[in-house]
DNA sequence: GATGAATGAGGGTTCATTCAT
DNA sequence: AATGAATGAACCCTCATTCAT
């Protein structure tokens, strides 16, 4: 027994391990970038050797495949949202402007991170795609569909919608890392805006 | 005079050199990254020595500056839009798309390039902001303003509606190099939707 | 009494393993060379870990030495030859190069292996020349002085000689490792050969 | 002229510079073999930078091959033997060993260098056999065949007499090379003596 | 102004060895 | 005695930058 709970004992400090320098690694990318970044500083920054890393990750690209990871299992578009078809539309939608801040807030930087790659690596930029956009992608076109069949919003082609509103997101966070102050402090103002502007539209009376 | 006309050859030459050399580089960056890109290989794609490179631009990091320039006197909101009133609004929005459609056709390599190096590069992002989300935004801005003394939109914060709106922009930037085929095809179609929904709001009836 | 015996088989364990890791070690020298093994693929392939070797061998030289060692011992010219005068001279050299044979099809791969490294490891090539060549050529050259004593053999320098013998089997070695096919597959004609050309000469008449 | 006299001085100079790095890494490898010679020695060897080594080898290992080009060129057994019929066998045999005894005294330590690669790269190893040992080997056999027909030697199989020659003369090197004093300081009585058996046998009277 | 050889700091990665368990 | 995670020195190599020509 007290080798079981020591051997788990081990195994969990092993795993958190793994994860500590995962987000070593994940707060320097953001800071300044994968390239300027390099595995001294993250083995500073994680509390372990060089070489420890290299006992969890296989190379450095490794470590950012696996932020890439991270993110996406964190990052899709709740499954709640699936299930949801009771709350009005507007609701709907200030549930999804919420839930993307709240993952910004978390992941914020892990995502300024690999966004900077993905624009340059085209493997990573795959990989984002397939397990992250085309998901969230679907995820919002379904869901448009089923809003459109029970006449809560107007005929409108749900896919192009969908993209609309997913750059709306990508967007707004891209706006805020380039240094706009105002979206964060202002997120409540901006969401109930946008919610406003695409349920009514800005033409007058 | 002799000298003269000597004098202004030579410093086209030279102009004609350093483009040659800043263009060079962005196509390489683009390709690959700015930092996968060596001094060799701009060297070579330019023609040029690698010592020549530093006749011109005094470092690497020069380089990607002289790119956002570049990328900042093309890429402004074009001045005619401070003209254009008597446009409806309607015309006036598909006019921006179709402006920055025909920007990214041409310079969104460059701007992917530079993209990436923003979001990890204080100094360039702080460059970026201040020389072309800020007058951009604030362009919109004073155009909606206006607009809505004018009655021709609703009566909603310009501030918040500018972001908005420049959020969109990027954001359907972004989900195009990321790997969405469909922006790029039917740009048209969500040109005319997009300002469809912002016009009239996706609530039914 | 059951403690002697436990410890004995303990030992008999001890040394068992020991010589697992030895024989795995050798085997991976002579595969890719002593420089290109690692601890680790000698644990894995003595199915021990890397920790446990360092029970057993103080370094990774050390066990290049154990295998220094071993061919030591079932290398040297078999000590049988030295009561073997009653043969003829012909017969005797035959049986060294069937010897010679016959030792280099068990141990070639680790002598190919050490030998690498003595070229250009002063210690180990010390001991090699010490323990192998020294013994070898003692042997031979006092066999040599032997048989011309007896009048088997004319009057040669025997020390001079068994040098001649000895780089002839030392180059025959090499000459196949280097990739020479025809030495093994006619090893029968060559041993002829040899023995006739050391004893007759190849003057014509 | 004054420039194309500096051009060729500069281009002197690279091309001394490379055989510099070449025969610093020969010594260092013959010293403490190429695993234990860091680029770092061959650097201060050839007082020279890292880099610059990379400016005229493109890996480590290229320096080993440029060495292997370097003995093949210059270890060929002479063409000269191939003109040598009017000496008689004796002399001939005489001349070969003399020549191999002056090329070893010039490039013993580079060929013990790459010997010890040789036994443990398999692509070296190739090379070696291709480039140098089979030429020997055919201008030998090619050379006994010539004297067999002309009656100089008896009636041998030309292609094993040949084997045994270069075993010979590979075994005499690395006898000398493991530690046997006597080969160098003996050449000539051994190179006799040789030649003295070879021809005559062993056989008494 | 143009060249490209030379530089050398610094990069990612490996691996023999140690030691807490 | 056995383990294997942790270590960190050392490795090979790259590349932005310099400078003699």
């Amino acid at each position: 027994m007290e080798t079981t709970i020591q051997a788990s004992r081990r195994e969990r400090r092993i795993a958190a391990r793994k994860s500590t320098i995962l987000y070593a690694a994940g707060r320097l990318f953001a800071e300044k970038g994968y390239h300027r970044t390099t595995t001294k500083d993250i083995a500073e920054a994680a509390d372990v050797s060089e070489g420890t890393i290299y006992n969890y990750f296989i190379s450095k690209d490794d470590l950012l495949f696996g932020i890439m990871t991270e993110l996406t299992e964190s990052g899709k578009l709740g499954e709640q949202l699936q299930s949801s078809y009771l709350e009005g539309p507007r609701e709907f939608l200030l549930t999804i402007l919420q839930q993307r801040y709240e993952f910004l807030q978390k992941n914020g930087d892990m995502l300024q991170a690999v966004l900077s790659e993905i624009l340059v690596n085209p493997e990573l930029r795959r990989r984002y795609y397939e397990e992250l956009i085309i998901p969230s992608q679907e995820l919002l076109e379904h869901h448009l569909r089923e809003r459109i069949e029970r006449g809560q919003i107007r005929l409108i082609d749900p896919s192009i919608a969908a993209r609309i509103l997913l750059a709306m997101l990508s967007g707004l966070f891209i706006l805020q890392v380039v240094g706009d102050s105002v979206i964060r402090s202002e997120w409540e103002t901006i969401a109930q805006l946008l919610t406003d502007i695409l349920f009514e539209g800005v033409a007058p009376g």
